[in-house]
DNA sequence: TATAAAACGACAACAATGTATAGTTTATTA
DNA sequence: TAATAAACTATACATTGTTGTCGTTTTATA
């Protein structure tokens, strides 16, 4: 009388599934992958997936879950140099996610949350808005400690500016699945949201008024 | 021995058709959509719509070239007034736009162009990119005729903010599918978008150098 | 009224889902 | 080390939804 296997194993034996998911659902985005695809790719047997997941939300959820704890990208203010140039990096490194991006999830997620019955009772689905809320939160937190030190004076809100951050940002992820990223010209782009982005903060090194 | 029914009548039946589709996919999007829903909706047989359309593909291409024909919202600038008004107006109006969401094909074609299998040798579609394309180059032309007249005084190449601008509408868009246009604070961004345009656009207001 | 086109709707084929069952493997523990 | 219960395999199955085709029926006109 004995449960065959550890808690553990199986924490990693659904982990190992998540992982096989994640390589599907990067390669196939999320429309296009079924139950087998994953079943195929981490070579279990149907009945085993299902023991593991109800259908293919709980997977993709799953795989979200695994995807955000390891991919932490949110801003994380250091304590040395100024925020501007900070932020600034911050902003050149979106490149390589957006470039990235047959190599990542966001093709998956933009699907998904696009496309997937899950969301639509969307007020029943935080996720969506608690990685934006996050994300600009970060972002926020910043442009605040800027201004507290006296280095960022901007005219608008820092929550307005956060936001309009992030929402470049989605578009520039989006024209780049229609259009690919040459076309899409994303480093020439970043550096026009950079010029934009030093006058809404950092007006008083233009001029005083 | 006669036809049994003229050219124009074929043409207004394919109209009908398209104009229901049209209602379904603005309904339901495009990858919940199905032949039979269209059928349902246009009251038609399943015969006599494959007669018409080859597949749901087709179907919404030709709902797309309808509904760009009747609904240009390219820029058109006119000789009155100056052109940053025109602009700013420009930019407002894309409000109503975003925000009437539920009632335009925006949602689908989102989808469309994520997840249909048409676009997948995206070099053979050049549909997207053709539009994209008209959309900043009616930008861009405003933006050149205002450097002729000493309107506006870029720092950046008038393309780049075209390109720019259009990004970030796109980032709305993508933001109020996902968001819902309350919390994407729709007003207030683009409020910061032309604030941005102002400084990209004409740097001679603020200082001469 | 003959006829060719247009519309109808049944149908076969397929793909995917989630469940179920019988038999096999395996780690634990008595 | 043998018994046992859980995990797993392999496969079958009913169900559902969708697609595209095809033989038949209807219908507008010459």
């Amino acid at each position: 009388m004995a449960p065959k296997v550890s808690e553990e194993y199986k924490k990693k034996r659904e982990r190992e599934l998540i992982e096989a998911a994640r390589k599907v659902f990067i390669e196939k985005g999320f429309v296009h992958t079924s139950m087998q695809d994953i079943m195929d790719k981490a070579g279990i047997s149907r009945g085993a997936l299902y023991s593991y997941f109800d259908n293919i939300d709980h997977v993709f959820i799953e795989v979200l879950k695994y995807d955000d704890q390891k991919d932490i990208q949110y801003f994380v203010p250091s304590d040395e140099g100024p925020l501007w140039l900070q932020l600034k990096n911050w902003v050149e490194e979106q490149q390589y996610y957006i470039e990235a991006i047959d190599h990542t999830l966001l093709y998956a997620k933009a699907e998904f949350f696009l496309s997937s019955n899950y969301p639509n009772d969307k007020d029943n689905f935080p996720y969506i808005f608690e990685r934006y809320n996050k994300t600009t939160e970060a972002i926020e937190v910043v442009l605040n400690e800027g201004m507290r030190k006296g280095e960022f004076r901007p005219q608008q809100s820092t929550r307005s500016i956060a936001r309009y951050l992030i929402t470049f940002i989605n578009g520039l992820m989006l024209d780049t699945f229609q259009l690919g990223h040459e076309r899409t010209k994303v480093k020439d782009q970043l550096s026009v949201l950079l010029f934009s982005l030093e006058k809404l903060i950092n007006p008083n090194t233009q001029n005083e008024e």
